[in-house]
DNA sequence: CATTGTTTTGCATGTTCCTGCATGTTTTTT
DNA sequence: AAAAAACATGCAGGAACATGCAAAACAATG
């Protein structure tokens, strides 16, 4: 196994459960703990991870709550959701996704636009309780932690009978030629289910997530329709996205 | 258990209790007491708390929630709520209702505490998505702004696959002759349903919410099973509710 | 292909850190 | 004032660690 390989595995972990062990690494990847220790190390200083004592943490471990980064907001993603939030008009049926940009544009939504969102983040829900022209849908079924959202067969039995005019999500990678995918199969699986019953998709996402693939597939990019991003991203590869038939909206 | 996870975890626990116990921590956290006064000193030197005889406080009083209400908590929605979440036991499938002192309940369930927790109200959902260990079933559905929880065909769709072994409310009206209320239709319609699934309804309210009646019943007293009240309430209405077979608990 | 230099890895060494226990002290409660 | 709870301290075993070194793997060069 690569070094590089490794690396990759140690991430994808710390991803999935939050935390991890040099030791139980060692055993996994069938190195010796010393190696584990010294790639942790090296991650570490490379701010990919958060080296403590006896293995590693994700590097905001300390507030992976949603409502604690609200307090904070990353600007891009606020300038993402603005623009997003222009698209919608009054009678509509939206679908938005998780996420943190996602969770803005939710914020955003004038308060006397009377739409439907569709959402299986109860965050979402949460935040809309205030708009009240605003009809919410709650796609329920099982509440999965990892996205803060809802999935599972019965969240895609209640998708499936609902068409939407829009629908917005976040990016987490997008790639000229795997497409649109995110890490967890239970995401991509409703995000299909999404993309099959819209009128237009619409996804948003900063110049670190564009060229970028991740495990799972939701779709290949053709069947977006509009992708929000910003200025800093690379030309060439804004061209290329152009090239099949996307439209583009830097911020 | 990593150092760094342990640490976490106090913080976490501090935001959302308000406070913290060493004796109580070591329990949850398989560490002896020493082991936690040893992390809440170090925190304490760090200000990330302040220490204190017995355990450790936050340093200001930070309420993230979202409801504007639970930053003046009631004190007796939290009594009822502490008595309630000693009924929990592991393995259960609990159905938890919309309202203040179920999301005090919803709160007070021990991280290492693993049940299924069914709900329609996305509040508690996002509450509990720091219990690692609850399942979270989410009910979908038109989410009701007034209860702040979803209601409807759709919700009762999903309720009806579901049996659960203890199910709590929070109570707007108890009264002798005209049973368990509601104000609004849409929210008696999914009780009833709960109540059919449940092998033990519990509910919780004060002196103020017995012997009154509001528009929509949900059951009669006889189909409830557990009244979680508070000493102040009235003795003779207590004693005929005790004589319809309600099991009654003062806090 | 052989040689050279670099990088990576596993092992051995000694060190540091974490934890639970035992001891005695302080604080709180009764 | 006595009892109980919470605490500080020191100690010991074990786990995790840093370091240096040599073998192995790899890449690059002649």
């Amino acid at each position: 196994m690569l070094l590089a390989e490794r690396q990759n595995h140690i991430l994808e972990q710390l991803n999935i459960k939050g935390k991890i062990y040099a030791a139980e690494l060692a055993i996994q990847l069938k190195v010796s703990e010393d190696t584990i220790r010294r790639d942790l190390n090296k991650m570490g200083e490379a701010n990919l991870l958060r080296r403590v004592h006896g293995g590693a943490l994700p590097l905001q471990q300390t507030s992976p709550d949603y409502i604690d980064r609200l307090k904070n907001p990353d600007p891009r993603k606020k300038r993402f959701a603005e623009a997003g939030v222009l698209l919608l008009k009054a009678g509509q049926t939206v679908l938005i996704d998780s996420g943190e940009t996602c969770l803005y544009l939710a914020k955003l939504i004038p308060t006397d636009l009377q739409i439907t969102v569709v959402t299986g983040c109860p965050l979402i829900a949460c935040e809309l309780s205030h708009h009240e022209k605003v009809e919410i849908i709650l796609l329920g079924g099982r509440f999965f932690k990892p996205a803060l959202r809802c999935v599972g067969k019965g969240t895609i039995d209640m998708l499936r009978k609902i068409r939407f005019d829009i629908s917005f999500f976040g990016i987490y990678a997008l790639h000229l030629k795997h497409g649109f995918s995110v890490n967890y199969f239970e995401e991509a699986e409703i995000s299909q289910v999404v993309i099959e019953q819209s009128d237009k998709i619409v996804v948003m996402g900063g110049a670190d997530k564009l060229d970028k693939t991740s495990s799972h597939q939701i779709a290949p990019v053709h069947a977006l329709d509009l992708l929000i991003t910003e200025n800093t991203a690379d030309i060439n590869v804004i061209n290329k996205l152009k090239d099949t038939g996307l439209e583009i909206i830097k911020v």
